[in-house]
DNA sequence: TTTTATACATAAGTATTTGATGCATTAGGA
DNA sequence: TCCTAATGCATCAAATACTTATGTATAAAA
């Protein structure tokens, strides 16, 4: 059992995803909803699957977002009142599209002028000679 | 009793302090180590509280790390062999000076290099019209 | 027909940070 | 002279925001 075990993690710990996987993933922690919203900005309309594949392709598969991380942020944001929710349902399958409220559009450009000054903060922070001011 | 907590409150919230307070302090999250190696990779050697004072005046007062975050960062940073420790005493004042240690050298290099990934990579996110590729 | 992709969801565990509290020394203002 | 603010360390409960694992179910592809 444990023989097989053994084999299996050499198999997992060998194999070239396990080397492309990035370590800067605890990065992108606290810019989910920001991430989201932006994307809802952009796409006016978008279901939960639709939005992994659409950061995963955006970033090269950099980022990928999980769905333990996904599906509780999109309910805080339907919570707060910031994302509208409509229920499609495709063949036998559902989906829930969701899409910016009109207080979700005026939170979504708040957030994306912190997530601007951040990331120029974070930038003069790092790397001085390549920053303005 | 309750009523002078009250007024305490209502002379904190319509202070200008808390006006300037910034909704993208946990934007922060998770770059707090890089953030402390960067400063020690160009100052060679620091102590906490200095870090600190760098952080807020290279940040004009953005960012402000706090003691609950930092010393348990350094502590870690320190039992991962990131960092060395000199304890110095000014006057009757104890400090502990920071110091990379070679591997903490390393270390700095990668994550630093993850940050500007990162940074690159959101900036192509919430602003795909200002940057490259 | 078995795996992969699509599509939702929850929950335990983990890591990092906030905010509170504590101790002690030194400088500065009332 | 006394009280507050600044300097300097530290710890800890609680909140936050995730990861990883698990569960359900349909559709497509191998």
């Amino acid at each position: 059992m444990m023989y097989i075990w053994c084999e299996l993690q050499k198999q997992i710990n060998s194999s070239p995803l396990h080397i492309i996987k990035m370590g800067n993933q605890k990065l992108f922690k606290g810019s989910l909803q920001t991430i989201i919203l932006k994307l809802l900005e952009t796409n006016d309309k978008m279901y939960g699957y639709e939005i992994t594949q659409h950061v995963k392709a955006l970033t090269n598969g950099e980022l990928k977002i999980t769905e333990g991380a996904l599906y509780p942020a999109l309910h805080k944001l339907e919570a707060d009142g910031l994302l509208d929710v409509e229920v499609a349902k495709v063949g036998n399958r559902l989906r829930k599209y969701y899409k910016l409220t009109e207080i979700g559009s005026k939170e979504t450009a708040n957030k994306l002028a912190e997530m601007q000054e951040f990331l120029k903060t974070m930038q003069h922070l790092v790397n001085p000679k390549f920053s303005s001011e």
